[in-house]
DNA sequence: GACAACAAGTTGCATGATGCAACTACTCGA
DNA sequence: TCGAGTAGTTGCATCATGCAACTTGTTGTC
């Protein structure tokens, strides 16, 4: 029997699940936003079936997520687009979520720095419009003009 | 043939996955955040399989993610932990994501807002800690001690 | 032109995940 | 005792995942 979508959904979190919420894609989204480009090199690093990254790949192509560019000799590399650069929050939240409560004993695993300075970032959090960090108790959701329909 | 774990990756967003990234738990999650507690209430709002319910809701509170409590006549509610709570950057950066390449044509699905000034959020970014946000390309990932082993 | 290596898939099949509908067991109120 | 509500459990069909082998195309070397 066949999968139940959550594409008809009504709700954005829904809507995003749709589309990242297959198995390994956000693990090939993390390898591409640390430069893995080509097939055979995120087939490496992952360790998934040729298959399944075939599929992952052509339907973050489809999404506009990833961009399938040729280079020479019939081959192609596999870019990150605006679309896909946006996920980076997503990834970033659940990397520090699963340093806090998945950690290793030696340490974080990965320290991301802002460029310019060499300074880690700061913990993905919600934050108000003046840059308060708030916590979920602070925080209500209220119906938006999308949601009638 | 099994499903290939992501628990042995040394990668907090794999460890991550390995928790939240089964088929309608972060849907289960984000009802939990609304208020929903008990099992009939989550099986009628998703419209999800019962058995599938049972799995998620006791791998979440396996998890610490979610506290089982017992109320009368042998029922039982299911409340976020602060583990949980601590969830909510992931499901709000997957939502802004969602509102914004998977808009509602009629606007906004919810609004977040903070309770005591009734005013929106912020959308889920990447900051620096004093309080920039930061791009993609302004990011680095650097290795941390966590990551010999 | 033949061959080998590399790259990017494709194929057939086995196994486990998902989802359905029916079912079980418990609690409570009438 | 019965019915309704609650929280699962069960057996089964279908699909997702993953494996290993395979195919096709390109390039460089001989």
């Amino acid at each position: 029997m066949k999968l139940k979508s959550f594409d008809h959904m009504n709700c954005s979190l829904a809507q995003t699940l749709d589309v990242i919420g297959e198995r390994w894609t956000l693990l090939i989204l993390r390898d591409a936003f640390f430069g893995t480009k080509r097939f055979e090199q995120f087939q490496k690093n992952l360790d998934i079936a040729r298959n399944i990254l075939t599929a992952r790949l052509n339907r973050l192509v489809d999404e506009g997520i990833l961009a399938k560019r040729p280079i020479d000799g019939g081959r192609f590399e596999y870019v990150l687009t605006d679309k896909g650069l946006d996920l980076q929050p997503v990834l970033l939240a659940m990397t520090h979520w699963g340093d806090k409560y998945k950690p290793n004993a030696k340490g974080k695993r990965l320290v991301f720095v802002e460029r310019a300075t060499g300074k880690p970032i700061a913990p993905m959090a919600v934050h108000a419009t003046d840059g308060r960090v708030l916590k979920p108790r602070d925080i209500k959701a209220k119906p938006g003009p999308g949601l009638r329909s």
